[in-house]
DNA sequence: TAGGTATTTGACTAAACAGTCAAATAAAGA
DNA sequence: TCTTTATTTGACTGTTTAGTCAAATACCTA
């Protein structure tokens, strides 16, 4: 009985992520998502009872598309150095995809959005965080494979080597997004990764992991 | 001749850059710039053309102002090693300090501004570039200095070390600030950041590593 | 077809926003 | 003391902002 259920709010939270992702919180209104979304404003405040609401409702919703293709790259099925390759595949398409499209190298939404609103609002600080915690778990989970593999020291600390990854390749996406270039991403972010998790290449080996 | 100059556009790069740096840019009003710096919004535009012109101002009198410490840190009288080290010290104290004035790990200024708005700016994505290019020369010139000393491998590209150093750092600093947690860089960034170099070093002074 | 419910609409507010300007003021030098 | 010049002031504008609300609408079910 009713009326029945439509996709704004989805709309709202895909445009809302695209606008927030390309620019940044501050410079989207709530005018600029409804009207790209075509959705009037009395509709977007039927759905989400803040801007900020919006926003932390996007990112969960991005997150929660995004567990699919983090399963599907990080299956224990793989090789475990393969799912860090997929990953940088993954990561590099995306990011190639957007600057074709936008002619800007986004970055990582998450980590853009935490950065602009962890001093201010601390429950998107939690979420941002916990996201981290959620990436840096499938990174664990594949060292230890390599351990057992005996691809890496056995005595790595899986979760500060986890840590130490998530933020190499963070502080990746974070420059690529800033100098709006994807050139060391494609060319090096691979054998440098390799080279931080520990794992022994041959130079010929390692040539081959340029995108 | 004529009215002596004061320390109003001084006192307004100050304000701005403390207050875009402990919130955002998009967070930040030039009405709360002119009242936390005592300065009328006349004033204000006396002095800078507009609020995009302040914050790239103050981000330069910023890096103006940091290039003494990092001639110190870096200074070639050093041993190459000390210089990582010190660097690590000198951001954790500042982070530290902000986290006890503020309540808040701020991370690195330039790279939080560079985030938010190298997508709608091109001009400050160029300004934050070359300030990244400058650190980098920094750790180059170090890790030429440990290829000489025979601390590292000879073959080590050093460019690409050097990025992969900056972004490493920036991507723990962005961490810390999304967490508002800097146990990570109090314990783990040093051991870390030399094994990313590759210095070989026993676990024992691996252990005197953290701060 | 009538009743119930979720959805949509557009006009509305009040505050915050960046930016303007002419006039007032303060100090140094002649 | 008068001129010159940089600085300061505060009132002003027009726009954009997030958020509100009562009424209209669409559609399912009984």
């Amino acid at each position: 009985m009713g009326r029945p259920p439509t996709n704004t709010k989805l709309r709202l939270l895909e445009t809302a992520h695209e606008l927030i992702w390309r620019n940044s919180y501050g410079a989207v209104s709530v005018d600029g998502i409804c009207e790209k979304a075509n959705v009037k404003k009395g509709s977007f405040y039927h759905y989400f009872p803040s801007k900020a609401d919006l926003a932390i409702a996007s990112i969960d919703w991005w997150m929660t598309n995004t567990i699919p293709f983090l399963d599907d790259i990080f299956s224990p099925s793989r090789h475990p150095m393969d799912r860090f390759t997929l990953l940088i595949d993954f990561i590099y398409e995306k990011q190639e995809d957007m600057r074709i499209e936008f002619g800007q190298v986004c970055g990582c939404p998450f980590i853009t959005l935490g950065s602009e609103l962890a001093a201010q609002d601390e429950i998107i600080g939690a979420k941002i965080s916990a996201i981290t915690q959620q990436k840096m778990n499938y990174y664990e989970n594949a060292l230890r494979d390599m351990i057992a593999m005996g691809l890496i020291d056995e005595n790595t600390d899986v979760k500060l080597k986890a840590e130490e990854i998530y933020a190499f390749i963070t502080g990746n996406m974070m420059l690529a997004r800033i100098k709006n270039d994807l050139k060391f991403m494609k060319k090096s972010l691979k054998p440098s990764l390799m080279n931080l998790i520990g794992v022994d290449l041959t130079p010929a080996d390692l040539k081959k992991l340029t995108i």
